[in-house]
DNA sequence: TTGGAAAGTCAACAAGGCTGACATAAAGTT
DNA sequence: AACTTTATGTCAGCCTTGTTGACTTTCCAA
């Protein structure tokens, strides 16, 4: 298919971006693009003996604060096992608080604390310098288009976890 | 910052696109759109035995038949122990087949065998499939910008093994 | 009061990263 | 010819982060 011709039937305005070769091309980008993307947190995470699974918790619970273990497990799709393991030594060494909920005590609602809340940041924070680099190199066009396809990318049923934050802040 | 007039200076269109804000989104898009992007994948190596690891090789075996150890292990960023392993288990189940150099005889040139390149098409099969969807809702336009972004985002370092092969095919 | 949901914990395991040490063959250098 | 460097492979051990399965405690709600 698409021998010379791929736009048959489409008016003439070639689909040429749609090619395997632009599509293999498309996945290389993220293979690389989400090398470095990671890169800058993980630096820091090593010097705090803690990884990339705890980064990730500490990302979602400074955007949702209070938000349940459950809730927590849902956005990030992993094991309640998995979790446990991150989460035990976050409130352990003090950056995450625990509360059992008013309402419901069997849930518990999590929260950084100051220390983590610093530890957020300063992961954020390299995770945004270089975000914001791409950004600006490229243009308020340009991210639009990215959100966009990544947006189209995502599975439906797993969207909803980025969706929910999308009034946020 | 970015109080009302984010753009002083600028002549008036907004830097919005470069809140802290906007950049969370940015960085939650890119988290949740490559949980999906390497979904369908892994659902085929779990019936294989097989990893992400497995179909990284295969991809860039594929991609450039013939390189050497070495420079499988530059462009995937892994130890030599590493991929030792997994490079060992591909030609062991016949997928790969690694060959003397004519030349400098130390080296080892790698190629798919007919098995390895059927693995490596279902698996990128699944991928593009996606990855074409997603092209396909967002428009020509947008995915110029996706893969603006993706390039700005890269290591500088990294990207040399991204640009090598835009000639490619 | 009893069923089930939410949470936590223990144990065991696997993939896939890592380091360090060492072996070999081939190539390059002095 | 002797030595060094390069490319590769391999052994052993460790870490993180994912998995499954089994079991307990707490406690809401029918």
């Amino acid at each position: 298919m698409a021998e010379g011709s791929g736009a048959a039937g489409t008016g003439g305005e070639a689909l040429l971006f749609l090619t395997d070769e632009q599509l293999r091309k498309g996945i290389e980008a993220m293979f690389f693009a989400y090398r470095a993307f990671t890169a800058d947190p993980d630096r820091i995470l090593d010097d705090h003996a803690y990884g990339r699974a705890h980064h990730r918790a500490l990302h979602f619970i400074n955007r949702q604060p209070g938000l349940t273990v459950n809730a927590l497990l849902g956005v990030l799709g992993v094991t309640k096992q998995s979790l446990n393991r991150v989460l035990r030594a976050l409130i352990d060494d003090g950056l995450v608080e625990s509360r059992v909920g008013r309402k419901d005590k069997r849930e518990r609602h999590l929260y950084l604390t100051p220390k983590g809340a610093e530890l957020e940041r300063a992961l954020s924070d390299a995770q945004r310098a270089r975000m914001r680099a791409a950004y600006r190199a490229a243009g308020p066009v340009a991210v639009a288009g990215f959100r966009q396809v990544l947006e189209a990318m995502m599975d439906p049923d797993l969207k909803r976890h980025y969706l929910a934050m999308k009034e946020g802040a």
